[in-house]
DNA sequence: TCTCCAATCTGAACGCTGTTCAGATTAGAA
DNA sequence: TTCTAATCTGAACAGCGTTCAGATTGGAGA
């Protein structure tokens, strides 16, 4: 099906970074972040266990490569849905459904992005795609806010409703049917904080 | 020192499970949530590796435990900073940092309190804990806000605060020298959203 | 005071983990 | 075509969480 089974006719696997990211992500969604293992992500990947280490280094390694991966998607989904829409404020709104949806949409991914202590957060990829992912939330938050708004201010509200978010899907403190509500609630008072 | 030297000399312990949530405790201050290890823990309390599941069923059991009590402190260290102050929007002020201050005072309860995938949260006197803490915040909250706000959206509010408060910490989004300035913008900001 | 049950703790065992390393294999530059 | 460098293997090592039969002992009931 994949290039798994058809790769294993050769010696060399010829993509085993990706298949690594992907199958990684796969265990993560299915096994959550506590019995991730890099031997079954090998095994996974039908690939010797000692296979990995020669890419990522160690597991710190491949989780922060599925972490930045994690981060494009992130950014990709918030500027696609964000683009769909006309009115500045729906755009953050939406942008803010896009990153509490992902962990329904990809609970891999999501398992691991936060995960500080998990990561590598030296990782020049990994710290620059996450900033980017940010930086495109903050400049919404700043399209949505008054002109004359200086930056100190957008900094704090960009910082405080982008923890806000996290905060409510790490500490699973969002029941799905008041989700809407309670986003609106944290994005309209975020923006009437600094106008 | 403690009675970890002196009751070595007995077969029965007499105190294991508050030793072992201390020596947890400390050992995640240390190393960290990633590093932790039960066998440590038995060593450090001087007992057989087998010895913390008879009372914790396994490591799931103690460090539930232990954030259990990192619940209990948070509480405790939360009303005591409310209560020096009169003014009720500065009692928000003083909770938001003493939430942030556990990283900092209690490195080893803050580095499990809110990581729920490695917590039982089916235990009952976890939850009654945890919620006890939020609860005495939202309570707070309450208090700051005007009289004919409806639950509805003092519950939003806390959820948002205190969510916020999380992600400050958990994403590392918080230097020293802004964060009192940050924290004020957040509760200013949620305070105002339901005035 | 004595007996004995139930709680407590031990130590070995099992299967799993991440990482290392010498060596086999092979793609691709020279 | 040759050979270097990248890739992958398979075994090894130390450490992990958990289980379990058995040793120890505090304390309730006789």
């Amino acid at each position: 099906m994949t290039n798994q089974t058809q790769s294993r006719e050769t010696y060399h696997h010829g993509s085993l970074p990706e298949v690594l990211i992907d199958e990684g992500a796969k265990l993560l969604a299915e096994k959550g972040i506590d019995r991730f293992s890099m031997r079954e992500v090998a095994r996974r990947a039908g690939v010797a266990v000692a296979a990995p280490s020669h890419h990522f280094g160690n597991a710190k390694g491949l989780l922060t490569a599925i972490a930045t991966q994690g981060f494009r998607k992130l950014e990709t989904q918030m500027a696609a849905a964000a683009a769909a829409l006309p009115d500045p404020q729906e755009k953050v709104v939406a942008m803010c459904q896009t990153y509490l949806g992902m962990g329904v949409n990809d609970p891999g991914y999501a398992a691991i992005m936060f995960r500080l202590e998990r990561l590598d957060e030296s990782d020049q990829r990994f710290r620059e795609q996450s900033f980017r992912a940010f930086d495109l939330f903050a400049d919404a938050l700043k399209q949505a806010a008054s002109k004359h708004v200086d930056d100190a201010q957008i900094s704090y509200a960009a910082k405080t409703l982008w923890a806000a978010m996290h905060g409510l899907v790490d500490l699973e403190m969002i029941k799905d049917q008041e989700a809407e509500a309670l986003i609106r609630f944290a994005v309209r008072t975020v923006l009437a904080g600094i106008r």
